[in-house]
DNA sequence: ACGATAAACGGACTTTACCCCGATTAACAT
DNA sequence: ATGTTAATCGGGGTAAAGTCCGTTTATCGT
């Protein structure tokens, strides 16, 4: 018999816990979902009207592939939306200043906010669709990218005596909630200017609190 | 015939637009319903396990019944967090200073962030039931008495130059976010003061953002 | 009191999210 | 190449949300 002590992992993916690997066809099956996915949202105009079977049936798969690739509806949308954010991420840590990095943290603060302003109306529909009541958390997905980039410009202020990390989530949802949670669809349609509107609220925000 | 321009409003309730006079079985079946709600919550520990169905049959009543008076299952937990603002609501209105009137605005709107943190964590549950994916916006019931009172605060500061509305939307967001989307449910039953901490985090935003 | 009317009731029906488990197939070592 | 293993695939099954419409009942004018 083998060794069972051998490394299983092959070095390289995710951390530990998660399966070393992802089939090749896993692969595969997720782009060509998410693919799917965002026809049938391109086509219907709205999140709802992409079922899961419809979905299945569309990409030509079983409805448990959908499932255990997603977990579940809101799933989904948690992954397009994470999709979305990657080029958007990479401007955050490695393209121009003052959205990238070179500019003072308060700057850089005020640039990202308005980015990111942007960002949730031009994707509102599929970040609503990502909250599901009956779910503990919307857990990872839900703006890791916000919080941890919000807090590591806070460090770089001088904010003397205050709680960087409850304040970078304060501020992550003062930045998110708006779009969210508190304006409907509708307003954020309107063509009121009101991107710019919450932007200029942000910037404002991001000030006073630094005292300037 | 009957002249047909008498007045048909009982001149009362609400504005106008809405019915006059809600029937007195439909108040009736209302209240038992909320009622028999909390006490499903209260046995089985957790706003899953009650569902439509099972709230109907428990109280006795058709299942159509429960859909029109509260549209849809989030209405059910958006009900019930709206009866337990109620007193919440009065003592901000009409209580003590400095959570009620009588103490300097930016006493009044730390008072009344921490009295909501404190709201939001015990009923954290229902809360989150309150939100909807799908849904266009959890609408009225989503604070806004807390934007409104928030708002008259602001009004009283000397807050030269700042889109008040606008201000109080992100406040609201940066209140109530924490709890509906950034912290897990294990976070805020922890028995870390998670509440202090998250209470001394929106006092010292609140005095930043006063200068002070 | 009583009849007309409009609203509320109730439960069957449809749709959809989510679960389960046997069949299939990729990944790897020999 | 090929056998072994473990993960993926697939689609039928369950339960719960939300809809519809015929029936019942409260309200109000006479």
């Amino acid at each position: 018999m083998a060794p069972m002590d051998r490394p299983v992992l092959p070095l390289g993916s995710p951390p530990i816990g998660a399966p070393p690997t992802e089939r090749a066809d896993a692969v595969r099956n997720r782009k060509h979902l998410l693919a799917t996915a965002r026809e049938m949202l391109a086509e219907q105009c709205g999140s709802d009207g992409l079922t899961m079977d419809g979905l299945a049936e569309r990409a030509g798969l079983g409805k448990g592939t959908v499932f255990r690739r997603f977990g579940t509806r809101a799933g989904i949308f948690q992954a397009l939306l994470e999709d979305d954010e990657r080029d958007f991420q990479e401007q955050v840590l490695a393209g121009p200043a003052p959205l990238g990095p070179g500019a003072p943290a308060m700057d850089r603060l005020i640039a990202y906010g308005e980015a990111r302003i942007a960002f949730m109306i031009r994707n509102r529909d599929i970040a609503r669709a990502t909250l599901d009541g009956r779910q503990p958390i919307p857990a990872g997905t839900e703006s890791p990218l916000s919080r941890t980039h919000i807090r590591m410009l806070l460090g770089q202020l001088q904010l003397d005596g205050a709680d960087l990390e409850m304040l970078a989530i304060q501020l992550t949802a003062a930045l998110d909630g708006p779009m969210l949670l508190y304006l409907s669809s509708s307003d954020l349609t309107e063509p009121t200017g009101i991107e710019d509107r919450i932007g200029q609220a942000w910037q404002d925000l991001i000030r006073r609190l630094c005292g300037a």
